[in-house]
DNA sequence: GAGTGGTCTAGACCACTGT
DNA sequence: CAGTGGTCTAGACCACTCC
């Protein structure tokens, strides 16, 4: 990387920064490399840490830069693409944990109005909310809420073990002696909460891509699923093989 | 609103800020309704004003806010669902523009090598290049560039208007001809580019959804498609009604 | 021209990671 | 402990929209 100042451009200083360092991360860096800090990188181009920043925000939200506290600036590897196709009707959990759900928790609480409204139930029933998350290469890559209706899962034992993996893995095993009609789901964008973030090993607001899912039983909505993504690490892929490679990303060496 | 100093807590000011604002937008402002200006809602909540952008971008990633420059501060309405499902396999424009598709221009290019790994075609060979705009609800909601090598569409007739609108069909319409065995989809969240960002009315540097098709004719990649959509005010629904509601936002009253 | 959001600066301090 | 990215401040000026 050269200690090229910026010309006088039209465009924001902090744009052409991206592009400036876009180019570099594709010729001068491997994956896995790290970067100067922002305060030599802000000086060598001589522009305010805060503009600096605001580049590199471009690229982490674009999926090409890590940036962990403490630690540095890195390059990301690709983003990986994680498979939420649905092809194949089935329940969450079917697949007897191969694609990398692990269920973490369950309890009982009342739907916020958003999924009581999904769900055609009265917004004051009680679901039981479960909570799982999706492991991929070794990495979290996923947090994902359930929302199941006592009356979807009329036959759950009671109150044997009130919450935790186990009564969540029961609940999921009720689930599939339903006959699921059809899912319906939808992506849209969105920042983590502290709860998800925390999962996900990222900070509050983080960028992620909410999958909300309808699983659909004798027309009736009969579970909603809320599924957080990390927007920076994944490519989420439908009814494909996960090798579709997207962005401008060429194929990088890898660091040693 | 109130103008609630924020007491000392542990999380940053910005994400306090952010769901102090975000309650407020639920509670006290309708749909379409314009916000106090940034410098008095900053003196109000008694934080500068980098901080309180902060939070401000916060909720406009999160589509609960619009933006605009010389204008103000807007409570944004519900995303609206954007139908990209691929139970149907199909050609683009097949169905006659009824899914708000307009082909805007075309042009003959050398594909980027992303792009190129994706088709099976030698990184040199020539393309044509399809611009496409989706418009829903009158608003532009996707930019689209197809990449259609040469050899998909043998029979195009050669040059007879090289460019723009009338081209773009004619290629699309070549591609009717051809037996499409399957389509390969991908999301991933993106910034947009300056074409981009300019035909969907907004900055460089703007969020996206970028979708990434691939349409498959006997084994091999015929044509890919990449297309944005504004992730501010659109919601990917697949195979879906596009009434799926999502979000945290609760039914808004519309605004005077 | 007045008012808005967008960009940019030059600092400061905090939270976290590694040694 | 030193070094990193994360937060925050108090200003300034610019680009744009609308009257």
């Amino acid at each position: 990387m050269g200690t090229t100042q910026l010309e006088a451009v039209p465009e924001p200083k902090y744009w052409h920064l991206r592009t400036v360092l876009a180019d570099a991360l594709d010729s001068d860096f491997a994956v896995g490399e790290i970067l100067p800090n922002e305060r030599e990188l802000a000086a060598r181009f001589g522009v305010a840490r805060a503009t600096l920043r605001q580049a590199l925000d471009q690229l982490e939200l674009e999926g090409r830069l890590q940036r962990r506290r403490g630690v540095g600036t890195t390059v990301a590897p690709p983003r990986v693409g994680v498979d939420v196709s649905t092809t194949r009707h089935e329940w969450p959990g079917a697949g007897a944990g191969g694609d990398g759900w692990q269920a973490v928790e369950c309890a009982l609480a009342t739907a916020p109005g958003t999924v009581a409204r999904l769900l055609s139930t009265a917004s004051g029933e009680e679901v039981h909310t479960v909570r799982r998350l999706r492991v991929w290469h070794g990495r979290p890559v996923a947090a994902e809420l359930l929302y199941v209706p006592a009356s979807s899962v009329p036959d759950l034992p009671a109150i044997d073990t009130p919450s935790g993996p186990a009564r969540a893995r029961a609940v999921l095993r009720e689930l599939q002696r339903l006959d699921l009609d059809g899912q319906e789901r939808a992506v849209e964008l969105g920042s983590a909460r502290a709860d998800d973030a925390k999962e996900l090993d990222r900070l509050p607001g983080a960028p992620v891509l909410v999958v909300t899912t309808r699983y659909v039983v004798q027309g009736r909505t009969a579970v909603v699923s809320l599924a957080t993504y990390r927007a920076d690490t994944c490519r989420l892929t439908f009814g494909a093989s996960g090798d579709l490679e997207i962005s401008d990303q060429p194929q990088e060496r890898q660091a040693s």
